[in-house]
DNA sequence: CGGGGCTCCTGTGCGC
DNA sequence: TGCGCACAGGAGCCCC
């Protein structure tokens, strides 16, 4: 669930929180969390490492450490981060000196941590779209009119497009009044611009409002994002829709679940 | 290439 | 009331 903004969010929390500091050592209660390297070489190699950087790719999380390693943490559906005691529920505890600790949380096991000399050759990064906030309207509209597929499975496909969900799909389609079935290539310029401008403005509130909580996501103090209540379609199924008070319906898009106004959007 | 469906996992909430 | 199932969401994978 942690998209683009959550995890900007959280990239912020981190560089302000955590460069600079030591990892001591970490424990690992979930072993299944490690995809690489295994679970022994991994502890062995974070022991003492120090934090450089914290970096955003899309939806993952990536911190720099002793210089030329990185920590890639992608929280998929339910993973979130929690600094500052050790917590009960954690997948993953890192601890830095002074006891302080940084609890990966994952009710539901989806997310994965690797370690690794580099990032930008793992296939999942490779294979990410540009980030949307590097993208001029230009750019944005050449990406859509290749694509012959229904416009929210574009903005859905990391690959094309880094960053958004199925909740900013839904919010930027509904903002820009464009049916989430509607084949990308047969978008009018004129509404490809107007997505482009929601999907930005979208996202710049949601990361200024610190991402919807609408599942597990909390910040690294544990506190709810304040976008949820902000979002006019995502799950409002049978909802008024907040311009013409015509109930809210859902579908399905690409197996996922899609929220819509069936007067409001064209 | 496109689309559909299944998988990983578990808590919630619905309908019968 | 209680049980069972669908669903939630990100991404990889397989199959047609």
């Amino acid at each position: 669930m942690p998209e683009l903004p959550e995890a900007e969010t959280i990239r912020r929390d981190l560089e302000r929180i955590i460069v600079g500091k030591i990892i001591t050592d970490v424990n690992v209660i979930k072993p299944k969390v490690i995809k690489e390297p295994p679970v022994e070489r991994f502890k062995k190699e974070i022991k003492n490492a120090s934090v450089n950087e914290i970096i955003r790719r899309g939806k993952a999380l990536i911190v720099r450490i002793n210089q030329d390693k990185y920590l890639i943490i992608h929280l998929r559906i339910s993973g979130w981060l929690l600094y500052g005691k050790p917590a009960e529920k954690a997948r993953v505890v890192f601890i830095f000196s002074g006891a302080d600790a940084l609890n990966y949380m994952d009710q539901r096991l989806l997310g994965e941590i690797k370690l690794r000399s580099s990032y930008r050759d793992l296939a999942f990064i490779r294979n990410l779209g540009p980030e949307f906030f590097s993208l001029t309207e230009g750019e944005f509209k050449n990406i859509i009119k290749n694509q012959k597929r229904a416009i929210k499975i574009v903005l859905m496909d990391q690959r094309a497009i880094a960053g958004l969900g199925n909740i900013y799909a839904q919010e930027s389609l509904y903002r820009a009044r464009i049916l989430p079935g509607r084949r990308a290539n047969d978008l009018k310029d004129k509404e490809i611009g107007r997505l482009y401008k929601k999907i930005e403005a979208v996202l710049k509130e949601a990361i200024k409002y610190r991402g919807s909580s609408v599942d597990a996501y909390k910040d690294i103090a544990g506190h709810k994002g304040g976008m949820e209540s902000r979002l006019k379609v995502y799950g409002r199924k049978g909802k008024p829709c907040v311009v013409c008070k015509t109930p809210i319906k859902k579908i399905k898009i690409g197996g996922r679940g899609t929220c819509f106004c069936p007067v409001c959007q064209k």
